[in-house]
RNA sequence: GCGCCCGUAGCUCAGUGGAUUAGAGCAACGGACUUCUAAUCCGUAGGUCGCAGGUUCGAGUCCUGCCGGGCGCGCCA
C-alpha cells in the first residue's frame, strides 16, 4: 500500500508546490481505498478546497494503478485497480515469504537489547513478565528487520536482598527455586527485630565487595538457582538470552572503582554528610527533589546505580547501532539519571523502552497481600484450559499443541496492550481463547493449513486474480498489504501491540472470507486457484506476525 | 507538593505526523454447522471519547486548568 501512497503523493507534488502529502484511508471502503484531503492546499492556492479537489481530479495523471477518482467535498477519493493491488500484494508475499513485512533496515547492523533483568529472588509474576515479553518481541522485530541482535540479561547477584537470601539459605544445600521467596520473606521478618542479623547481612556484603572468594561462591550458588529457575520458565516461552552479565563482576574487576575515579575527575563526585559518594547531576534538569544520585553506601559498598553505570558503559562500548533497554515505568527517572551519568563520562546512553505495570481488577499486585499472579501459574492454567478445549473437540490433546495455544494466549493477552497502558489482568479474559486472542490467530492459521492439506499436491504457480471479485477478498488483501507498515511502526515505536493489531485484523478479515467464500469448492477452478493463493498469502502473513510476537503458528488445533 | 504516563461502549482494549459517519473483543439478545476446523461467522443493542475552557475552516487526537488511576521524587534494585 505504501508504494501506491508514494506514487500518488509524487503525482500531486507535480501539480501543487507542497513538501508533505498526507494520504488517508477513507472511513468506509465504499468511499475508496485512499483519500487525499485538499484542505491544506487551500492556503497555498487560495482557492476553496472542494474546487481544488475537482481541479486535481482532472489534472492528475500517470497513475495506471488507479481505477477511478471520486471527488467528495474536499476529498479526492482514489479507487485502486483491484486486480493490480491483489496481484502485487500476493506476489510480494509469495516472493518474500518469511521476510514479508521486513524493511531490511537493520541489515549489516548490530543491536543490543537488555530486557527482563529481574531481581533474582523469586519466581516472576505477570507484571515482571511483561518486561520479558515486550523485550523478546522487540528482539524478534529487530532480527526480522535484519539486525544482528545480542540479548542481554543483567544479573543482580549482589546487594542487600541477595545477601539476605544467602544468609537465609545458609546450611541448606537442598534449596530450590521455589523456596527462595519464602526464605526471603522469613529473613525479612527476622531482620526487623534483630539488628544483629542486619549487621550480618552487611558484613556478608562487605566481604563480597572485598573480593572474598567464599562469599562470592555462596552468592553465586543462590543466584544461579534463581537464574536457572527464571530462565527455565522463560525458555519454556521461547525467550532466550545471549549474554548474562553479573553485577558482582563489575565490582570484582574494579570497574566500579574506576568509574568513581573518572567521575571524581569531572568534579561532580561528592561525599555527603553521611560519607556516601553521590553524583551531582545539576544542570540535567531531572524531575527529582535534589539533583543527586547516590552511588555508594557510607561503608564504601556499591549501590545499584554505580554497578549499572559500569555495566551500561560496557554495553555502549560494543558500538551497536541500536542499544535498547526495557524498563518498567518506575525506572524512568532512574534511567535519566544513568543517562546523565553516562553523558558526564562522554557516552551516549541506551534508548529506554518503558511499560506500565500489570494491575488486577481490584488494584495492584501485592506480594504481602498474596495477590500476585505468578507467570508459572498463569502458564499452567492456560495449558490446562487448552488441553481441556482440545479434548472437548478431538477427544484428546496433543501436548505440544496445547502448550503452543496456551502460551499464545498468555503472550497475546499481554502484548496486545500498548506499552504505556496498564494491563488489567483478570483470569477470565486472560484465559479466553475467543475473539481478540492468540488462539484466534492460531485457529485461523490452522484452518488455512487444513485447506492446504485437503487441496493436496502443489499449489498453483499462478492464478487469474481478476477472479477475486468479492469485496471481502479485496478487504483481506488490503489488510495483508498493511502488514509491512505495521511492522515498521512497531519497530519505530518499540510497540509489539501494533503487530498484534495488524494480524488480528488480517485474521478477522480471513474469517469473514472463509465463511463467505468457499476455496476448495469454489464455483470454478480459476477462482479456486486464486483463493488458494490468497489463503496461502494470509497464512504466511499470520505466521510472520505471530513469529514477531513469539506465538507458535500451529498447523492444527 | 512537584514531574512523567494513562482516562474511548457495562467490562477489556484499538484508533496510523488533527480531516468524510469514533471501531473491535467480552458480556446481553437473535440468527448460521449432512458443506474447506462453529476456538468461527452474521445481525441487534450499547459511546456528551473523564470534566471545563482554548487553538483550528475542522479536535478522541494539539494547548491550559481541574478530577480520577498508575509510576516516581538520596543511602531498594
Amino acid at each position: 500500500m505504501e508504494i501506491y501512497r508514494q506514487a500518488i503523493a509524487e503525482a500531486v507534488k507535480q501539480l501543487i508546490p507542497v513538501d508533505e502529502i498526507t494520504l488517508e484511508v477513507p472511513p468506509d471502503p465504499k468511499l475508496g481505498d485512499l483519500a487525499l484531503p485538499c484542505f491544506p492546499f487551500a492556503a497555498i492556492l487560495r482557492k476553496n478546497p472542494a474546487a481544488i479537489a475537482a481541479d486535481l481530479k482532472d489534472k492528475i495523471g500517470g497513475l495506471d494503478f488507479v481505477d477511478r477518482i471520486d471527488v467528495v467535498g474536499a476529498y479526492l477519493n482514489f479507487f485502486l485497480d483491484r486486480e493490480t493491488v491483489i496481484r502485487d500484494t500476493i506476489e510480494a508475499i509469495r516472493s518474500k515469504g518469511g521476510a514479508y513485512g521486513s524493511s531490511g533496515r537493520g541489515r549489516g547492523k548490530k543491536a543490543l537489547i537488555e530486557h527482563t533483568s529481574i531481581n533474582p529472588n523469586a519466581s516472576p509474576h505477570v507484571g515482571r513478565a511483561r518486561n520479558a515479553l515486550i523485550g523478546d518481541s522487540i528482539v524478534r522485530l529487530m532480527r526480522f528487520e535484519g539486525y544482528d541482535v545480542c540479548v542481554h540479561y543483567f544479573v543482580n547477584d549482589i546487594g542487600k536482598q541477595i545477601a539476605m537470601l544467602v544468609l537465609g539459605a545458609e546450611g541448606r544445600d537442598d534449596v530450590t527455586f521455589g523456596d527462595l521467596l519464602d526464605i526471603y520473606v522469613d529473613v525479612n521478618n527476622r531482620i526487623k527485630d534483630d539488628p544483629r542479623l542486619e549487621a550480618e547481612v552487611f558484613e556478608l556484603l562487605h566481604r563480597l565487595e572485598r573480593g572474598d572468594k567464599d562469599a562470592l561462591e555462596r552468592f553465586r550458588r543462590v543466584v544461579d538457582i534463581c537464574i536457572e529457575g527464571q530462565t527455565r520458565i522463560f525458555s519454556e516461552l521461547g525467550i532466550y538470552y545471549d549474554v548474562f552479565k553479573h553485577e558482582s563482576d563489575y565490582v570484582a574487576s574494579g570497574a566500579t572503582d574506576e568509574i568513581l575515579q573518572r567521575l571524581e575527575a569531572t568534579g561532580r563526585l561528592e561525599r555527603d554528610v553521611e560519607g556516601r559518594f553521590v553524583l551531582n547531576l545539576d544542570g540535567y534538569n531531572l524531575p527529582s527533589r535534589a539533583p543527586y544520585v547516590v552511588l555508594t553506601r557510607a561503608d564504601g559498598t556499591s549501590l545499584y546505580p554505580l554497578r549499572d553505570i559500569a555495566y551500561t558503559i560496557d554495553k555502549v562500548k560494543t558500538e551497536s547501532e541500536v542499544n535498547i533497554v526495557v524498563l518498567g515505568e518506575d525506572q524512568k527517572l532512574y534511567h535519566q539519571q544513568v543517562s546523565a551519568a553516562l553523558d558526564i563520562l562522554g557516552y551516549k546512553a541506551p534508548v529506554s523502552v518503558h511499560y506500565s505495570f500489570v494491575l488486577l481488577p481490584d488494584g495492584k499486585m501485592s506480594t504481602r497481600q498474596g495477590t500476585v499472579v505468578l507467570l508459572e501459574d498463569f502458564m499452567r492454567e492456560a495449558v490446562a484450559k487448552a488441553t481441556e478445549e482440545m479434548a472437548k473437540r478431538h477427544g484428546e490433546a496433543d501436548p505440544d499443541t496445547a502448550k503452543a495455544v496456551a502460551y499464545g494466549a498468555v503472550k497475546y493477552a499481554i502484548l496486545k496492550v500498548a506499552n504505556e497502558r496498564n494491563v488489567t489482568f483478570d483470569w477470565s479474559s486472560a484465559l479466553s481463547f475467543e475473539g481478540d486472542t492468540g488462539p484466534y490467530l492460531q485457529y485461523c492459521h490452522a484452518r488455512i493449513n487444513s485447506i492446504m492439506r485437503r487441496a493436496g499436491g502443489e499449489l498453483p504457480s499462478s492464478a487469474d486474480f481478476s477472479r477475486l471479485t468479492e469485496d471481502i477478498e479485496y478487504e483481506l488483501v488490503k489488510e495483508l498489504a498493511g502488514f509491512p507498515t505495521a511492522v515498521s511502526k512497531a519497530v519505530d515505536e518499540f510497540s509489539p501491540h501494533v503487530v498484534a493489531n495488524s494480524i488480528y485484523r488480517v485474521a478477522k478479515a480471513f474469517s469473514t472470507f472463509y465463511n463467505q467464500c468457499p476455496v476448495l469448492n469454489a464455483e470454478d477452478p480459476e477462482v479456486r486457484d486464486a483463493r488458494l493463493l490468497l489463503s496461502t498469502a494470509v497464512k504466511q502473513v499470520l505466521a510472520n506476525g505471530m513469529a514477531l510476537l513469539g506465538i507458535d503458528p500451529v498447523e492444527s488445533m
